[in-house]
DNA sequence: TACTCTTGCTAGGAGTACAC
DNA sequence: GTGTACTCCTAGCAAGAGTA
């Protein structure tokens, strides 16, 4: 049982965020059943490749074509249900982490005044200035009273829905109005959730990557270096195998950092007009599906970016 | 009723101080 | 130099409370 539970862990943080492992094992069915077409065949390759995701579609087999030849036994009908408790607990947990190291950090890094509180989420937001400066859409102008006020009361011209990148995805959470590919998903915030999550809180205390003594990804550096076949704690990315920066990894971060940022207390899909499903689609159809050859030399390097920095 | 969040706990591993 | 005890950090699990 431990064994899938730990498996599933990994499902939200790599494969899907929103979708359920029922959904999931269905469209195994439906692509077991169905001829599909050369593009489907690259996104679902390009999808599943990585190690990780490969066993967890593994299971995900196990599941549907153990239960088309044996009916429903106590395990293959305890399988899906096993994945999901080990795929939302981790989710959970990833929530509470970064719900009070987000508030360390934006105090850290903005000085807002009054701070942010770690344990209270109600005065998140944007009701909150720092929050809000970097939750606001990248196109607008959060120091401009107008915008402030606008977004505060949902006026027309300043909703804030999943159609704009928030701010904290940018470099130094500012956007280059002429050029809003530049600096995108470079922002400390989001570089810090995900060492947070994937590699260890300590590493993320510095994102230059000296942690203290603490730090799982140096001591396993160093670890490496010696060569003496040391045993070191392994972190979230080694347990589930993740050994590369994939777009659905960082679509879950981005949502996660969003989610700490806000004022809602329990996790949902929509905040009012912010739908992070459509989001985290958005993300990952941005790494997934670029427009394009050079577009997609643009996201290859992006993502050459974010392993150099975070492996 | 199902889902989510919080809290407390355990286990595993690294670092450090100290005695021998 | 080695062994031991202690502390700290982290991941993960379980139970209970809250909520839609």
């Amino acid at each position: 049982t431990n064994y899938y539970l730990t498996q599933g862990r990994g499902i939200r943080r790599t494969v899907a965020l929103f979708d359920s492992i029922e959904d999931l094992i269905s469209e195994n069915d439906r692509r077991y059943d169905e001829d599909f077409d050369d593009e489907e065949v690259a996104t679902f390759e390009s999808v599943f490749r990585p190690r990780f995701v490969t066993r967890v579609l593994t299971l995900i087999c196990l599941c549907s074509q153990e239960r088309l030849q044996t009916g429903y036994d106590i395990l293959t009908r305890n399988l899906p249900w096993m994945l999901r408790q080990g795929a939302d607990g981790a989710r959970g947990d990833d929530t509470a982490k970064l719900k009070t190291l987000v508030a360390d950090w934006v105090n850290r890094d903005l000085k807002p005044n009054p701070l942010v509180d770690s344990d209270d989420k109600h005065h998140r937001g944007f009701i909150n200035d720092a929050c809000g400066k970097l939750l606001c859409p990248a196109e607008l102008d959060w120091n401009n009273p107008a915008t402030k006020a606008g977004i505060r009361d949902r006026s027309e011209g300043y909703t804030v829905t999943e159609l704009s990148f928030p701010s904290f995805l940018y470099e130094k959470y500012t956007a280059n109005l002429d050029n809003l590919e530049a600096g995108l998903f470079k922002g400390q915030i989001l570089v810090q959730g995900y060492k947070a999550v994937f590699t260890s809180p300590s590493s993320a205390k510095d994102i230059d990557g000296d942690g203290d003594g603490a730090d799982v990804i140096e001591n396993n550096r160093r670890a490496r270096r010696a060569g003496w076949g040391l045993k070191v704690k392994k972190h979230v990315a080694q347990i589930i195998k993740l050994e590369k920066v994939t777009p659905r990894s960082i679509a879950y971060i981005a949502c996660q950092v969003r989610f700490a940022l806000s004022s809602i207390t329990s996790w949902r899909t929509i905040d009012g007009d912010f739908d992070y499903v459509q989001f985290w689609r958005s993300i990952v159809d941005f790494f997934e599906r670029p427009p394009g050859r050079e577009a997609g030399r643009r996201v290859n390097k992006l993502l050459e970016w974010w392993n150099r920095y975070i492996f």
